[in-house]
DNA sequence: CGTTACCTTGATATCGTTCAAGTACCGTGG
DNA sequence: CCACGGTACTTGAACGATATCAAGGTAACG
């Protein structure tokens, strides 16, 4: 396990792509100069906003630099899903390289500033930098993971047990990122999003809100943005059945990375 | 879209691996004698045992030859949230290359055949055949695609809208292995692990599939394994809500197809 | 031929939804 | 600076979808 606090602070590391990438593997001179170069296209968006929507062709894919996104699925009549929470160091639309059409949409919820890219780079990228490659891989598993957790809260967790996890996990993330501040961090969704996330209705996320507030789990500030203070940490994660395995903050298994070595 | 039939017939596509990769490529000689070599490794399973156990260590990359088999997720307290169905041509343990320990289960629902092998080789491929290496990232994109999809059943469809979804999603991936003849099928796997799927009790399940036959969609025979007839498949789509996009059974973009061969 | 695993069905309980009303804060135009 | 409209948050009451519990049925299996 890589610890947080040296990790962002490393010089090297200066971006969030680059900070992401490099928790699984180290990283050359020349891969991060390949990043740079890769990182250099940008992209200001503003809040609330559609990058990619569902059904639509699309061509790019971007790297997250600052700023928060939801990543979801609509059904016809409005009810809609989101599959996960889209912060900075996360792609959107990889897919591109290997479908021609989204089968979910993204929107901002803060301003934004991405880098795009072609995915044709990616082959590149396969053929000249296989760790960079790796480490890419490692991501999607990574998010995948996080789905899968997902789809368990939402099949299997009572309300209030997915709720707290949810809460769990963004703060987690958040920490990583360096964008929590110890217990308390910003939270810049509404209850409707929340609840479009849980599958839940914005009424009873509310409520379980309100619930784990009374209970001395967590401290919230509405307005003007939604901002949570984690007051007790393990016993929010007791109430959630958190454990954090499934995040795989953890480096590359160490037969990979000699088989990587020895291909060079 | 690539015609099925053709497809199942192609003799050199004499493998569910190959069938699949070559769904969304065209493979050359070189390529397929790769492959072949890659499928040498065969693994013999029984029906309801373990192949990958969540929390354990592993080191394989398992391909399905011939079987059933179901990922899932446990809670501490024997809840469980089966994530997906792995069907014939699905890789398993592929993660193996970039994590150390799994965050799901797999169990065989049916005896199964699978080829095994070790992560490394993945590294080889992608240096030397970069177009499968590409072919393997849309297999894996289409699982992300279906996952997704499960989530947004878990988290926003109605039971029976659910139910009718997830069976009509069975149908259309046996169909296009071949293992569907017509509107009939075989469903090797209990009610149960339906509603573990579903996100429902084995009662409600029950109750959703005697709707779903009182409604003339389908005709059940359950014992002595369960069989599914679709007797109205326009109607049972129109029930789920079902639209095929998600399950991206296209080749990949002409623009990566020209990269790919701009690079050689 | 008894035991087991699975399916089926009914009665009751509950979690979460829906609907409705009310509140608080924000940005905007006068 | 204030009034206004909008968006989100909050809360209660009634309803409904799905779970739970319980009992019984039936084919398969040793």
């Amino acid at each position: 396990m890589i610890h947080i606090h040296e990790h962002l602070k490393n010089p090297r590391l200066d971006s969030p792509l680059k900070r992401k990438l490099g928790t699984f593997v180290d990283l050359t001179d020349d891969e991060l100069a390949m990043l740079t170069g890769l990182e250099r296209g940008r992209l200001e968006i503003p809040a609330r906003s559609d990058i990619l929507r569902q059904g639509d062709p699309y061509e790019k894919v971007y790297m997250v630099k600052t700023g928060w996104a939801i990543r979801y699925k609509s059904l016809s009549d409005g009810r809609r899903q989101i599959v996960n929470f889209v912060l900075p160091g996360d792609f959107i639309g990889f897919n591109a390289a290997v479908f021609m059409v989204s089968d979910f949409s993204v929107t901002s919820t803060t301003a934004m500033t991405l880098s795009s890219f072609e995915p044709e780079i990616f082959l590149d990228i396969m053929a000249k930098f296989p760790k960079v490659c790796l480490a890419i891989s490692w991501c999607h598993a990574q998010e995948d993971s996080v789905l899968r957790e997902h789809l368990l809260s939402v099949g299997r967790r009572s309300a209030y047990e997915r709720t707290a996890h949810l809460l769990v996990e963004l703060w987690r993330r958040l920490t990583l990122l360096g964008l929590a501040e110890d217990e308390h961090f910003q939270l810049p969704i509404t209850q409707e999003m929340l609840a479009d996330a849980l599958g839940l209705s914005t009424a009873h996320v509310n409520r379980m809100l309100q619930e784990l507030r009374l209970d001395g789990l967590i401290a919230l500030t509405t307005i003007p943005a939604t901002k949570i203070s984690i007051s007790d940490s393990k016993g929010l994660e007791a109430a959630a059945g958190f454990t954090e395995g499934y995040l795989h903050f953890t480096e590359i298994p160490q037969r990979m990375a000699d088989a990587l070595d020895a291909r060079t």
